[in-house]
DNA sequence: TGTACATCAGTGAACGCGCGTTCACTGATGTAC
DNA sequence: TGTACATCAGTGAACGCGCGTTCACTGATGTAC
């Protein structure tokens, strides 16, 4: 048997090269489709692996999504300091949707709701609140609130509802122009 | 056998107690704890009755996901003539997500995807584009897509992501009449 | 450097489970005469 | 009004399937001497 053909024992990256199936997956459907069997499958790798590395499968789908908030996070603090920082934040998070949207579609799905669970998502979800500028307690700014409601619901009708007729980018682009 | 607790042979709306059940559920959970046999089990009809009258579980959804679109159609349509119809339509939209969450959920989930094959969703789908303000092509009309977004994503960041630490519908109310 | 051994990340097979769907069957209802 | 019959909305049981998870096992790797 060729040498380079030869299964590797030790693989040296599963968690990422699941996280990079999962959000494969993600990418081509939907949060239906994403499973544990599949995503290893697609992964190359056997379904009981991903157990030398995460709890459960739930586990897995919280670390993706983490890692989604992670980079979420870092794309608006990239923006932060560009002039008009409102739009460009704004227009980072609308590029993070359209160019991610299966990880999007994720973090923001039901794993969200048991992110409870998984200080690492929690810390995430923190962390990309403060960098759309919710530093504190909702409730007691509302022109973040207001901003970060604006920046999703564009994502989100863009990745999900909206016939892709348009350069959706460019419509984002105008409307945060107008807003702020 | 008492008569009042037989079983009726004819249930008379499968499709409603089916319907009713889902968004039960959906409530209580999320979309990936929504199936065709818990439905049925809460609905009290067997799984194999939905086929009477649907050809598949999918259409069941679609069917549930319509009937949202069209509620809140009328919830828009009601609140388009009040003074600030672009506040009172927010609001609607706001009122609509936080006290029918499950079947906003489904509305926006994975079942949007194929509402090609559902002509009752997709029309109900149009009429509520409508109703909010889009008339026409995406991309024509700037403030009404802005509008909805903003209406969106706050629906959306309110229902899913943000603790419940406040009221929230005031909350919305102060930043719809802060934008427009 | 070479040998013996412990570690542990991988494996395939098997577990029980609940899913959507199909099927033959039942029996209340509506219609014809 | 009463009888015979066709209809068809319901049923429980069974179908195959893929799921998440567990298990005993394998064998490459790292360490000790």
């Amino acid at each position: 048997m060729p040498t380079e053909l030869r299964k590797k024992y030790r693989h040296g990256n599963v968690p990422g090269a699941l996280c990079r199936a999962a959000r494969q997956i993600l990418d081509a459907s939907d949060i239906e489709d994403v499973g544990l069997r599949k995503v290893a499958r697609l992964a190359g790798v056997s379904a009981a692996a991903a157990y030398r590395h995460f709890e459960s499968w739930e586990e897995v789908l919280a670390a993706v999504a983490a890692e989604g908030f992670s980079e979420l996070t870092a794309a608006l603090r990239a923006s932060a300091d560009e002039p008009d920082p409102a739009i460009a934040v704004g227009l980072a998070y609308v590029d993070f949707a359209l160019t991610k949207r299966g990880v999007f579609r994720l973090m923001f799905g039901p794993i969200l709701l048991q992110k409870e669970k998984y200080p690492t998502l929690n810390n995430a979800v923190a962390e990309a609140r403060e960098a759309v500028g919710l530093s504190g307690a909702i409730g007691n700014e509302y022109q973040p609130l207001a901003a970060w409601a604006l920046y999703h619901g564009l994502s989100a009708l863009f990745i999900g509802n909206l016939p892709p007729e348009a350069n959706v980018r460019a419509l984002a682009q105008r409307i945060l122009a107008e807003a702020f």
